[in-house]
RNA sequence: GGAGGGGUUGGGGAGCGGUCAAACCCAGCAGACUGUAAAUCUGCCGCCUCGUGCUUCGAAGGUUCGAAUCCUUCCCCCUCCA
């Protein structure tokens, strides 16, 4: 593909781009660019908050360049007390290895397996010795470290900095010179530790890394960076209803920026799409393409199918979807309706589920129930419905 | 090391001897409405065996008929000075 096409496509959905010109000038010499990308060894759970560089590293794939996917277990064992969080513990090198390849098994649904390298920053971590550290801290300053904005918020506010914190740029910038990166991307936060990177391999005398920037991805409510914390993510292990469901629900405003950053449709044809609802198309239609196209790459066209049947039998036709979950509970006697609600797991405790049940929240099979006192005979298999949302067969089974 | 300030139910933040399961705001949940959403309105928002029930206000003791509120000790956090 010619220079000007692939930065148009590198270019889509980024917050930044540093070095421009050298990746110009890479691309039309024909080079194949060595992307690198770091993952921090802890405990991956992913949800689309960290696909939007994981597109973006697909979409270098795509266009035929290396992409490295590092993981930092080097400093994963030497463990990140940075920052007011608690000291985070040092990894072992069992853990490592398991988050490894939970991170293996999570992330190829968006980047092309064949093509991703997958290395480990202890491959050379490992070797360097205590003159080697020391040789790599000479290379920059402490005035440039404080350059960095939450060490200078931190420096200011008198609170501490680690010795060891400025190594982790460090390091970071060595594993570019190691894999004579072209390019590293990552989170706007990852700013600084990008552009030390290029320091270095300009200390090196090799060509300086170009550095893009992804912004943060806000979650469901459209407002907070997406995170486990506010609960309002989508992860990529959900099921084929949650996906689709969880997307749908993000509001109008947002629905652009998540194209723009996970979609992996080309950008005329989200130009098409975004042209379409600005000339009156209803926003939803535009939305569904987006739940269809998520759901479809972390379950499959099929299950996304029927993700969107479900969607809209639940609410634009009120009917039952198709693969409602059906569960066996064992109960000696008739079965309180609040505390199987809580059992289930559709209320958090008794008291909740009688809180449901009093706002009319509750129906057994399609009817709407609001007695505390309602109970569940054994030995039969009952539509439990909370919400919109909540749905499951339940089988009582008596002993 | 010295001087102050503070720790309250998911978060913020009132309360400062009884009427406190604890104002108010946010978040959350449910209902109505809807294009799925947003907005709006309504209700809820510690736990249970649902009762003049139980457990909560950093921890442990104490004073009192009665404490989140007073006292003692301890733990933790913050600000200022060095």
């Amino acid at each position: 593909m010619n220079p000007k096409k692939q930065i148009e496509i590198i270019k889509q959905g980024i917050d930044e781009i540093i070095g421009e010109d050298d990746l110009i000038e890479k691309l039309k010499q024909g080079k194949k660019l060595t992307v690198k990308v770091g993952f921090d060894p802890t405990a991956p759970d992913l949800h689309l908050g960290h696909t939007v560089v994981l597109r973006k590293m697909r979409q270098f794939q795509d266009l035929g360049h290396k992409v490295i996917f590092l993981i930092g277990d080097f400093t994963g064992k030497i463990g990140d007390p940075s920052g007011k969080n608690k000291t985070r513990p040092p990894l072992t090198d069992e853990e490592i290895k398991e988050n490894a390849n939970t991170y293996a098994e999570q992330v190829f649904n968006v980047l092309d397996e064949d093509k991703t390298v997958v290395d480990f920053n202890s491959r050379w971590g490992d070797q360097m010795t205590a003159a080697d550290m020391i040789k790599l801290s000479a290379q920059s300053t402490v005035a440039r470290m404080i350059e960095r904005d939450d060490f200078s918020k931190r420096y200011k506010n008198n609170q501490p900095i680690s010795i060891h914190e400025f190594l982790y740029p460090l390091m970071q910038g060595q594993d570019s010179v190691e894999l004579k990166a072209d390019v590293e991307l990552g989170g706007t936060d990852q700013k600084f530790n990008l552009l030390v990177g290029r320091d270095l391999q300009k200390n090196q005398g090799m060509s300086p890394q170009t550095i893009i920037t992804l912004p943060l991805l806000e979650g469901l409510d459209g407002i907070k960076k997406m995170s486990k914390s506010e609960n309002n993510y989508i992860g990529i292990t959900e099921d084929a209803d949650q996906i689709f469901g969880k997307t749908m629900s993000i509001p109008d405003e947002i629905m652009f920026k998540w194209f723009d950053l996970l979609s992996l449709q080309s950008t005329d044809e989200i130009e098409k799409i975004k042209k379409s609802v600005d000339e009156g198309g209803n926003p939803r239609d535009a939305k569904i393409l987006l739940a269809v196209e998520l759901t479809e790459r972390f379950t499959s066209a099929k299950e996304a199918e029927t993700a969107k049947e479900n969607f809209f039998k639940k609410f634009a036709k009120n009917e039952l979807p198709s693969d409602i979950e059906e569960k066996t509970l064992m109960h000696k006697g008739d079965y309180p309706l609040p505390n199987l609600i809580k059992d289930i797991g559709f209320a958090s405790s008794t008291s909740e589920a009688l809180r449901l049940l009093s706002q009319g929240a509750v129906k057994v099979d399609q009817i709407k129930v609001d007695s505390k006192d309602f109970h569940i005979e054994p030995n039969t298999k009952k539509l439990i419905q909370v919400g919109k949302k909540k749905i499951i067969y339940i089988t009582i089974q008596g002993s």
